[in-house]
Order: structure tokens, then sequence, then C-alpha cells
DNA sequence: GAATTATATTAGCATTCACTAATATGATTG
DNA sequence: CAATCATATTAGTGAATGCTAATATAATTC
């Protein structure tokens, strides 16, 4: 793989590397959502929300289409769901140990503050 | 999910989520490497890669045993390489439109600058 | 045990990130 | 076409991130 890809790799998983995305991510898992089902979904702030939609669409995860004044917004293809639950899948088995960090309570192991 | 298990998870990710750390999951995917090792292959830094192996351990992504003066890196377990290898395949199809954004130049289409 | 080798840690800095509040765009409806 | 609803964008801010250079630790060798 080369140099650029990489790079381009990196950006494709940092779009799965924050809790609001995977958030987002669970909501439109199964079915599309409309921007503002996806807020009351979170319970979140609409700005923040949009925002990180353009972010994962800007990564390739998630697609959208216009219908009249709605915004729907899925997953790109059924590989990024399989995708999900085998992260989730790998993550149940070292969870314990991740969250036993020694840093835990601020989520920084990997560099200190 | 519970919502402490979220954000263990996001840290989880962030993990994969870097070019250097990615770099280093590749250079130990198939056997164990010391430090210096994987500093010659990157050909990087050994303060910055060490900070990255850090990281990965905190993440839970990877392992380390110490061997007389050299320390051994590896996946934690074969779960982990085949996240890898997922990973890389569902990427493979949206590489495209990934590299194509906007701003690929920069590699920040998350979060405007 | 002094010098060397392997690795980790610290400090400082510039960049990126996630968030909120405010404002803008754009489609719909009355 | 004015008002409203849905979504996007902008600006500003504090925190997190990644990097380098310097220093510390710890095991090894001479």
């Amino acid at each position: 793989m080369g140099k650029f890809s990489l790079d381009v790799k990196a950006k494709f998983i940092r779009g799965f590397s924050d809790k609001t995305r995977l958030q987002i991510l669970e909501s439109i898992k199964y079915r599309e959502k409309t921007v503002s089902q996806i807020v009351d979904d979170l319970k979140g702030n609409q700005s923040n929300i949009s925002q990180h939609l353009a972010c994962l669409k800007g990564c390739g995860i998630i697609v959208s289409r216009q219908e009249g004044k709605y915004i729907y917004y899925s997953l790109r293809n059924a590989e990024i769901a399989q995708l999900l639950d085998i992260m989730e899948a790998v993550f149940v088995q070292v969870e314990e140990e991740v969250a036993a960090c020694e840093r835990n309570d601020e989520l920084d192991c990997c560099q200190k503050p």
C-alpha cells in the first residue's frame, strides 16, 4: 500500500474513532434516518451532529440522499455494517484491558497531557 | 452498550487511526519485533515510535514482552490481525471516495480549518 | 563499575479536534 | 411571498494529538 493510501486509510478509520460518530452509526445502522431523527436519537446538538455527519460522509462511511426538505443518511454499504460488527466483536475481547488503562478516567492513554 | 463503553470503544478504534500506528501494526503483523527493529522498519524517530507503541498498548491492540534488554511488541491476538484485514478490505471499497474528498490534500474533511 | 545499548519519559510547540452559539441556506407551507 | 422547518456553515474556544529534542531509566557488556 502506498504512502498516500495509508494517510487516507488513517483518515477513514478516524471516522469511527469518536463516541458521537459511533452513536450516529449505531443509530442509522439498520435504516436511513434524517438529521433530526438522529439528533433526537442521540439527544444531541443539531450543529454538532451535522458536523459529524459531514465528517462521516467525507470519510466515505455514510451517504446521503435528499427527499424534499429532509436529508436521509445511511451507511455507505453493507460492508460498513459488517466492519462495525467486527470492530465490536474484537473490542469486546480487549475491552477490559483498555478500560483498565492507568488513565482510563480521561481516556488519554495515547499521549499524556 | 453503556455510555462509558462507547467512550472506551472510541479510544480503542482511535488506536488504529494514525498513519504511523498503522505502519507499526503492519510491521509487527506477522511476527513480534523489538522497538529498534520497528524504528528501522519505519525509518522513524525512536521517541515517536515509543510513544505510539505506548498508545497502541494502552488501547489494547498490542502487547509486549521483555527479553534481556530488548522489548518485543506484537499484536494482542489473531483477531486484531483479522480486524486489520477487514479494515483494509472495506477501505479499498471506499478509498476512491475518501481520497476524492474536497480537501484530500490535508486529510481534514472532518472539521474544516 | 563505567560505558554502551535499548527503550521510555518529559517538555514544548504547532496542529487538529470536538463542542457551542450564532447565522446562513434552502425547501415547504400557509 | 412571508413564515417556518430542516440542515449546513462559520467563528471561537479549550482540549487532545503528534512531533522533535532532550533527558531518564534499565539492562548489558567490557
